[in-house]
DNA sequence: GCCACCATGTAATCGGTTACATGATTAA
DNA sequence: TTAATCATGTAACCGATTACATGGTGGC
């Protein structure tokens, strides 16, 4: 972020929500310490440039930084890949659950991913000219990437809703060992009564 | 795990890296200290049941147990989400690379998508006819959802490929604050020399 | 006067990985 | 004989989040 002209650590904060966030989050915890710990190796230089009383601190690449950077940005090997998803691990286990629960969590999952498409959407219009400068095409790329995986992710949801609703009211899988499965009774839900008679 | 029939703290690694790992990973260090801790819970029940001279110890769950894991998977309110994705990253930084980089970027990103994707192929059949036991459907509807995302992915890499490719030889945004960005002389690579006089 | 925002930082904790240690069993 | 697989576990460490503490500035 310091390369793309951010230079405090509360604006790399700033930049990261709402450009890589999605992808490559981070907290001020860890980037006030890494801040710290970049000037001590000197891949960054660090003054003191206070607003008024307000103590501020702003950050720029040495020249030993940009080159760090660079090694990052083009060294071959695999690439740090990983996903933490909650609504596909329920996914997963659809089969323990009740039909109903598992579109409850499909709705769920999809909703969420309309949000975040929602908030990508707002973002676009901006990240189209440039993210801190003008002439940057790239930042407006890795949008038009989460802009796309959302949509095809919402597409996906809707259409497996679609195809659990119309297939016939399967039961799930009985638990393993278990003589005979006992239905448990209907938990009422979030305030309105099921309209079948489960 | 337990709750589709795995026993063993061993057994729970495999059947996770043979299906939720894409989206839900866990390695030996933290399941067997958390079978530990879910029979001190009460949530799971331990027992010994050696292999001739190895040790071996299979775990069930309690009904307490079972109801703490619907509760798990049923439960409204956010759904935890988090994605870890360095080719992105690389990516967003593109401006700052030459275009060569940001291709071999791509390049790389597609092609580890694409061996996830063989993967992810080679698993689908196993996985039609039920994942521990018959009957199941949800596991494979999981890996589904994988390969639908990745096979996106890679089309995205690919056309996005094509485009950078296509586009005349645009040069990087130079560098905030400096005056006149000298290019940096062409770094041999891989064995081979550019066909560009760059 | 109040709230939103700018701004910096630390301590406790957590979730998780890596590396190591150990050893039996089975198939080539 | 050797390698792969089955099997369990721990210690060190790491990357990261959460919660807290502090306080100035600008606009309504």
């Amino acid at each position: 972020m310091l390369r793309l002209g951010v230079r405090t650590g509360y604006d790399v904060k700033r930049a990261i929500d709402l450009s890589t966030r999605f992808f490559w989050g981070a907290s001020f915890g860890q980037i006030y310490p890494e801040l710290r710990r970049l000037a001590d190796a000197g891949l960054v230089e660090a003054e003191d440039d206070p607003r008024g009383a307000v103590k501020r601190r702003t950050y720029r690449l040495t020249p030993a930084g940009k080159r760090a950077l660079e090694r990052a940005l083009t060294s071959r090997g695999p690439l740090r890949y990983e996903v933490r998803d909650e609504g596909m691990l329920r996914l997963f286990f659809g089969d323990v659950l009740d039909r109903e629960d598992v579109l409850a969590n499909l709705r769920l999952m999809r909703e969420q991913h309309e949000q975040g498409l929602a908030y990508f959407r707002e973002l676009e219009p901006k990240a189209r000219d440039g993210f801190t400068e003008k002439g940057q095409v790239f930042p407006h790329l890795a949008l038009s990437y989460g802009i796309g995986f959302l949509e095809w992710a919402v597409e996906w949801c809707r259409e497996t809703e679609r195809e659990l609703s119309r297939r016939g009211r399967s039961r799930p899988t009985p638990p393993e060992g278990t003589p005979a499965p006992r239905r448990r009774p209907a938990r009422p839900r979030s305030g309105r009564n099921r309209a079948d008679g489960r």
